[in-house]
DNA sequence: CAAAACGTTCCGAAAAACGGAAATTCCAGG
DNA sequence: CCTGGAATTTCCGTTTTTCGGAACGTTTTG
């Protein structure tokens, strides 16, 4: 399975949907298919989308029914053309109203970034991997570019280390098992005792650092956000190319990301219900 | 079924979700599951879910986690909490970004509701009943609240008698067929006669008017959206109470309303790809 | 008026969803 | 460290939905 975010460019690659509606299940094919509607700006026929994801055509046509009658879809005038309905409409919107908790973490990474002058990013543990929520990039030309979304192995990121410090040695070792500590670089820890007193390492002082271990060139630090339980589920970290950082300059931005870190520790605090249950709506109640 | 918008209040009904998960297949059912997941701004659990929905927690479980590895939404941490994921925000990002036919519809109802001072909406007409796509209100305090999505009868509203006088006499027949005209109020037109006579004067004018047929005290007025065609989908409509507004008055906002029915006819121009087949982005060809 | 293209319906095989019951995990409090 | 209760998760036989090739209408096109 590779990594695709592994590819480091300087410009971005244009977001190229591949025509894929694949999912595995028939309702992630559907949201598959409502991607390819959601990007399109003009009314279109079923014709085109059959050409455009080469699903069969009665498939599609039940698809597009389906989205209809629910009022995600709107048929347009004479029937022959589909276009995006209220609900769908309705939907996006609350989507991106009520997700303060996101709106508050980019604010927070980007006085992060425009502190310490590099790219910074919001990474969480996704499986045995170790996946960027959000990116701010720093405003510097030579940049690597690894788009939120993308996905890095866990214990060749300094994010992936810092995951890797919270867990119990039990826990530790399950999540290894599946994944071979697989050389990136030649500075890739690729010996379970070397990682396991890196960890420890980074256990005792609170932040990871990536000294090219995953792509040659790319210094990362990273800490953890804490939170109330104790092991985060979020790591901030800055990033750049080893031009105009080193080991040393890294460790002088701690300050900056460890308060970052708090700020966002904050927010999700706030996003968190667990301390007040008030908002347990009344089940079953006829509206 | 019950047009359930018949009942007009003064204020706005609380937008009360009923909880109800339902659809006629499963895809819906998530969907539906979904929206109640964007009205939250907090993290949820499981259970909330449950409490929330009435659905039985195996089914719910095995959503979230269809839900979850579709990157649709994350889970939180120590994997007791919900919240939305990286790839349901890009689909509302993308859905709002693109969806320009929207806006500029509802930029035009606007000028049209401060041109002539009273609730204007757009509607079209959906199986045989006319549902209400957009709608502005006017700034005045007493208003007729009928929202968007809702339905109305195509006998006793302006905007169903424009959509009837569009058609040939037998597609009218058919349609009218399975839909008994219901009387509304005493002045509802529920003789076939009467209302092909209606209708043919409507033909004539090129407007109706339904002055309390649906709704005791409430006047509309409606024009088609000119289409290419000839016949037109959608229809724009002025609403006002009696205690503002009399026939008379209503025919004064007739200029104003087909220059509202121009532009949206514009807009649905260009947002419709059948005249110019210039931008049919390549099939199947590597992006 | 024929040909082509598009949309739609049919239907049997294959796959997915369903949800009750039970196992498992996670926490308090003893 | 053990025990009771609540939440999450797995299991699995049954029910429901999806799938898509083939064939059928319908509308545009040449």
């Amino acid at each position: 399975m590779p990594y695709h975010a592994a590819m480091p460019t300087l410009t971005a690659l244009s977001s190229s949907h591949p025509p894929e509606i694949n999912g595995d299940t028939p309702t992630l094919r559907l949201f598959a298919l409502l991607e390819v509607i959601a990007s399109k700006d003009q009314y279109f026929s079923l014709q085109s989308l059959a050409d455009e994801t080469a699903l069969p055509k009665p498939t599609l046509h039940r698809m597009l029914q389906q989205l209809e009658a629910a009022q995600l879809l709107t048929r347009s005038g004479d029937g022959r053309l589909y276009g995006t309905g209220l609900r769908l409409r309705r939907l996006a919107e609350n989507l991106l109203l009520n997700d303060t908790a996101h709106g508050a973490r980019h604010a927070v990474l980007r006085q992060l970034v425009s502190d310490v002058g590099e790219s910074c990013n919001l990474t969480a543990l996704s499986g045995s991997e170790v996946i960027y929520l959000d990116r701010v990039e720093t405003p510097a030309p030579l940049r690597f570019y690894l788009h939120p979304g993308s996905r890095v192995p866990v214990h060749c990121s300094a994010s992936g280390k810092v995951f890797l410090s919270q867990m119990t040695p039990a826990q530790r070792q399950r999540l290894l098992a599946h994944a071979p500590l697989e050389a990136y670089t030649p500075k890739t820890l690729t010996q379970p005792e070397a990682l396991e007193a890196e960890i420890r390492s980074v256990k005792r002082q609170g932040f990871a650092l990536d000294n090219e271990e995953f792509l040659p060139g790319l210094l990362c630090v990273a800490v953890g956000v804490p939170a109330p339980g104790g092991r985060s589920h979020l790591c901030i970290a800055v990033q750049a190319p080893m031009m105009r950082m080193t080991a040393d300059k890294a460790l002088a931005l701690l300050p900056a990301l460890q308060k970052a870190a708090l700020a966002l520790s904050q927010i999700e605090a706030d996003a968190t219900p667990s301390a007040t249950p008030l908002a347990t709506a009344g089940a079953t109640a006829r509206a």
